[in-house]
DNA sequence: GCCAGTTCTCTCGACATCAAGACATATCAT
DNA sequence: ATGATATGTCTTGATGTCGAGAGAACTGGC
């Protein structure tokens, strides 16, 4: 059975025969498979009516631990985007009341932003969805090429993760 | 060896002993190589003066064959992405010299874009840089496990491409 | 104590994208 | 022919992100 990717690849082949094209069978659908990630995650996070920005940040607290809280700075850094987009994303999760802002009791520079429990049941039922939608992407795979598959992953992984 | 998803999963185990999170393991991991990848691809364009955007464009452009031409429409089927972006898309590149922008002659409402010498030049040289580094993200995988992963994520990608 | 450099959060302006719709042309059934 | 619907491209307005930098508070060496 061929596959988008393998069409992508023989166009490829048809153009560049001078070159080696065999690394797209493994990145390219890497990437195709995230981008489709993405959606099935937005999908599930609507149910839940929130975006995927909002789940990333509640999940960053969530892991966190009681009492749920972290400085916008541990938070930029954990989610990847600058400090302009947390303040913004921030004051959003405030006015709908997931979060709360509070004074760092140790830094008057600081500010800690805590999981309301509005936040942490709202981000506890997406993210039991989540998992559930998860386990059913991976249903086509037996237990063992699903361990096989982590391992692929992770070798691939590590060289980045220095 | 322990790495960043381990760490994840090990928190989530922490606060929500109550789920199978094993499904992490795998789609984390492909979320984040897919991150890593983008990194890798920009800075290979960045060596070519290209954005990524442009060289989604250009490759669709490019695997076209020759005249290396396709309309609009085509165009932001390929790349997923609306009408209005590919619109300011075409603008940029036609700009910067590397399609132009021709009427269909077999429709009067249609437009071809083509690309043109300077862009196919630019377009293959970035294109061997960006196989030549996906080469070397794969090399701690021998040939076989390459393409085990391949055949995995093909399963995995297959419900998706109904 | 004090000053220089660092860290923390927030503000501001620029920009790429999207969604919705405008407008022209094609297509098809009647 | 004609009208209705579809198609193709471009325009517009709103939005979320980034990058750069401002202002306040912390830290360490002298």
């Amino acid at each position: 059975m061929e596959d988008e990717v393998d069409r992508l690849v023989a166009a490829w082949r048809a153009e560049r025969p001078d070159l080696d094209v065999q690394p797209l069978h493994v990145l390219s659908r890497i990437s195709r498979l995230a981008r489709h990630l993405d959606r099935a995650r937005r999908a599930v996070f609507a149910a839940h009516d929130l975006e995927p920005w909002e789940f990333d940040v509640l999940t960053a607290l969530r892991r966190a631990g009681r009492p749920y809280q972290l400085s916008p700075g541990r938070l930029l850094r954990a989610t990847l985007v600058t400090s302009g987009t947390m303040t913004n994303r921030i004051d959003r999760l405030e006015a709908a009341g997931l979060v709360r802002r509070l004074p760092d009791p140790t830094d008057k520079r600081g500010v800690l932003v805590r999981l309301t429990d509005k936040g942490r049941t709202r981000v506890d039922a997406a993210f039991a969805d989540l998992l559930a939608r998860e386990h059913d992407i991976l249903a086509g795979l037996s237990p063992a090429e699903r361990d096989t598959l982590a391992g692929l992953l992770r070798t691939l992984l590590a060289p980045f993760d220095l």
